[in-house]
DNA sequence: GCAATAGTGTCTTTAAGACATTATTGT
DNA sequence: ACAATAATGTCTTAAAGACACTATTGC
């Protein structure tokens, strides 16, 4: 073993200058789920130069470090609006929930060198179309069907649309922290205007579950959770798509946690 | 906005040598949780350098980049291996569990310089009694009751046993994550020996979840959940500890998640 | 002997899910 | 008119929790 001067000198420094001896690179990518026309999307933007040239990647950059430093969600919400081309300040923006999601830092994950990528998970209200002034040749909403994921956290063969680096990893651990997130938590309203119904808040779950539900039992369930959405005693301007009666207006609640939770039905697979 | 040529420019240095331009220096923790004498602890060690000398902190060290890189969780489980001075090789290291708990990059949290932090939660049967021999001046299993952490993730005053840089934060999502984690998965198992009695399986409960639980309905419940423990037909040396039959033996099942879940008494209050 | 404990039984309350029903809307 | 839909009601089953009880052990 190192005796004490030795050791005290190498502490030293690497505690005081990481440059010198092995750098790792941090960057901040987003997973930035949506729901449009009833399927969810996720936000990404096309590779213009190599490596992965062509390919889709999340929009995610290098984290500002010392010049003009940064916490790392300042970062994700800074990443998700140069792509958006959405402001941070002004409104959409304002009602995105965003959470950690994971760090990913295995060596080779990106062939230049090395890097650690801190996810994290928005969850946003429809929101504009992105806007190609960021650094990516080119940006969309994908439904995530599109992208032939695979519980292994790939991509199937044959899926035209490819994701770069271990992206197709990142978005699978975003989706199943969503689908598990809507079980305990009220995060489906995030994924909702101020104001919504019951249908519409079903719809959401259904999205992002991939799975129907019993509209009647829902409605039910949802409204004895307490706190998990307050009527607002209004009523939405028009009934369903094909007819029916129009449903009552709601806003979410100040439930943090829905007691009891709403489960998956079809859950059975996963527990083994 | 920058011309193309600027642009591109920007992102080639960027992307090429962040050496370049911005520092991040990159450090694995571990918070590594077990269960001494009916009461959880955590590893902690004391530093024995400013910044926040004589202070405790989680054990953890800086990411091997590019000479020798590692992975994440190899790095985790190379710290945690230096600090309890157990080889990873051999036994007791295998039956620990280790996940990702969180990465922690506020600007600021080390004064020294920009560092992200990435945070693993070990779950561990009971381990030896930390060496001195590595980079710590100590090392030592401190009861997490002896720290006073708050709701918000900081130490009450009055607390001796002080943590340094945002550690009093990362211990308590740590615990916090243990004590959900109990509530939908097996992991409890972890924290036991190979073969394990219902009543040792509770009193781990009992520890991370800080109250007692009613032993019929325990035993009842957890028995039926499948897949939750199996038995091996054994039965415990001797009764509990001021008398009663001899426990039952059990080992972990195959199960990832329990269903039913078990679901903690009073989480009441975390709910708004 | 006595107190503590393991394990099981019973009962009540709550919640989930299947299904039915009514009223209201779009086409 | 007709089909779709919102919202509510009913019934069955599963599960949680309170409590009681027996058998077995340590001291």
């Amino acid at each position: 073993m190192a005796g004490p001067d030795e050791q005290d000198e190498r502490a030293f420094l690497e505690s005081y200058d990481p440059r010198a001896f092995d750098p790792v690179a941090v960057t901040v990518d987003v997973v930035a789920l949506t729901i449009r026309d009833g399927a969810l999307h996720v936000l990404l933007v096309r590779r213009g130069e190599p490596p992965f040239a062509g390919m889709w990647a999340l929009p995610g950059g290098f984290l500002r470090g010392v010049r003009d430093a940064e916490d790392l969600p300042e970062a994700a919400v800074r990443e998700l609006a140069e792509e958006t081309g959405v402001s941070a300040a002004d409104g959409p923006l304002e009602r995105v929930h965003l959470e950690q999601l994971g760090t990913y830092g295995a060596p080779g994950r990106d062939p230049r060198m090395r890097v650690v990528s801190v996810a994290y998970l928005a969850f946003a209200p429809e929101l504009p179309d992105p806007e190609a002034g960021g650094d990516a040749a080119d940006a969309a909403w994908t439904p995530v069907d599109a992208l032939g994921l695979t519980e292994a956290g790939d991509q199937r063969p044959g899926t035209t649309r490819r994701l770069a680096f271990d992206h197709a990893r990142i978005v699978s651990d975003g989706l199943e922290r969503a689908r598990s997130k809507l079980e305990y938590t009220p995060l489906a309203t995030a994924f909702c205007a101020a104001e919504f119904t019951i249908p519409e808040l079903r719809a959401v779950y259904e999205a992002v579950w991939g799975e129907e539900l019993h509209a009647g039992n829902f409605h039910r369930k949802v409204l004895s959770v307490p706190g998990f959405v307050e009527s607002t005693g209004g009523t939405a301007d028009r009934g369903g798509r094909r007819g029916g009666p129009r449903p009552r207006l709601y806003r979410a609640g100040d439930a943090r946690l829905l007691h009891p939770a709403l489960l998956r039905p079809s859950r059975e697979e996963e527990i083994r």
